[in-house]
DNA sequence: GTTCCACAGGAAAATATGGAGG
DNA sequence: CCTCCATATTTTCCTGTGGAAC
């Protein structure tokens, strides 16, 4: 059933990138300079999810350093590394500079001047997910940095500068701009293609299949291969020797279920309460929420503090907001919405 | 229109948590 | 074990907005 369980999963980066030949050029082409010692621009990669930003950024460093021998890459995911120590502390722990740094003696700035001084092989530093970072300005005090090139990838433009002095954002103007759709049905088609030739057996699953999958996906790769990769671990534990239609049907929402259930994973006791309560309840207004929720734990938190919890909710795309004012009221957001399978 | 009030969400102070070093 | 200090979370205080009742 399955040849090769790698491919299907999720981070893999493929051998070949299926239909982004210009966005890998274009940031191959900033990233040039490198390969002949100089300073490169700093690139900036906008998409929504799963359209394989990450993907072609770990995919041409990887072709750089193949090319090039004094070449590293460091990757910072910065909805983990969310402030600017732990962004630039990421970074020297990943070039071996964080020897004697410790969180007291060590002042903010002496971490940037650390990478300042830092005098090995030229570094490819991807910050993945640079829209959650709390103070985007460590992207400025990186970029003027020489003997760092920035790849620096967020969904919209918009929010990664929103929150920024204007006097900054005007000197990353400069800096190049790799857009990225969402896939087309057939260019999912195509990869998904690509990845069970790979992965599993042949004839195990059908071209019709996988373009039900690429049509559920709704252009999102990562959803895509995470349904296949669903559907055939399924058929193999329960000993099938090719997928079947409930199979796939199950897989589609198992991977939608799989991506919720990770953010839900996340959440605080209080805030898992205030979920269950607009899940349970419908739409409700912030203050109704709030006297529910005040009803049935012991300890509760403010009215302030739940607000807050229900705008992250809506940023984890688990509740949804509607109205801006008085009337606003929360919702769980439909997932059946993307489904027709 | 005017007033009122629930709400959004920023800022800063207060409090809880966690991890290193004694 | 405890203490200390950076960090994380929560509370307090706040200003601005816009819908609803008058």
């Amino acid at each position: 059933m399955i040849r090769d369980a790698r491919v299907l999963r999720a981070g893999f980066v493929p051998q070949e990138v299926e239909h982004r030949d210009a966005e890998v050029n274009h940031l191959s082409s900033v990233l040039e300079p490198i390969t002949n010692g100089e300073p490169a621009d700093t690139a900036i990669l906008t998409g929504p999810s799963g359209t394989g930003k990450t993907c072609i950024s770990r995919f041409v460093t990887e072709r750089l350093r193949e090319e090039v021998l004094d070449v590293e890459t460091t990757y910072v995911n910065c909805w983990r590394n969310y402030t600017r120590f732990r962004t630039l502390y990421q970074i020297l722990d990943d070039i071996g500079k964080t020897i004697d740094i410790h969180r007291q003696s060590t002042p903010h700035d002496e971490l940037i001047d650390r990478l300042q001084q830092y005098d090995g092989s030229r570094t490819v530093v991807i910050l993945d997910e640079a829209d959650q970072l709390e103070d985007p300005s460590v992207i400025y005090d990186l970029h003027s940095l020489p003997q760092f090139a920035i790849i620096c990838i967020a969904n919209k433009e918009e929010e990664l500068f929103s929150q920024v002095d204007d006097r900054l954002v005007s000197r990353l103007r400069s800096s190049e701009h790799v857009r990225m759709d969402k896939y087309h049905n057939e260019q999912l088609f195509d990869i998904l293609s690509a990845r069970s030739k790979w992965g599993l057996e042949n004839g195990v699953i059908t071209d019709d299949q996988l373009y039900q999958i690429a049509d559920a996906a709704a252009g999102d790769a990562r959803l895509a291969i995470g349904m296949l990769r669903s559907a055939a671990s399924t058929a193999a534990r329960e000993n099938h020797d090719r997928i079947t239609t409930e199979i796939l049907t199950e897989a589609a929402e198992d991977a939608k279920a799989q991506i919720k259930q990770k953010s839900l994973d996340s959440l605080t006791p209080h805030q898992r309460v205030v979920y269950d309560i607009v899940r349970d309840h419908g739409p409700l207004a912030p203050g109704e929420i709030h006297s529910r929720y005040t009803a049935e734990v012991d300890d509760p938190r403010t009215k302030r503090t739940v607000r807050t919890y229900l705008s992250k909710m809506a940023q984890y795309n688990l509740l949804e907001a509607e109205g801006t004012s008085r009337d606003r009221e929360y919702s769980l957001v439909d997932s059946a919405a993307a489904s027709p399978m």
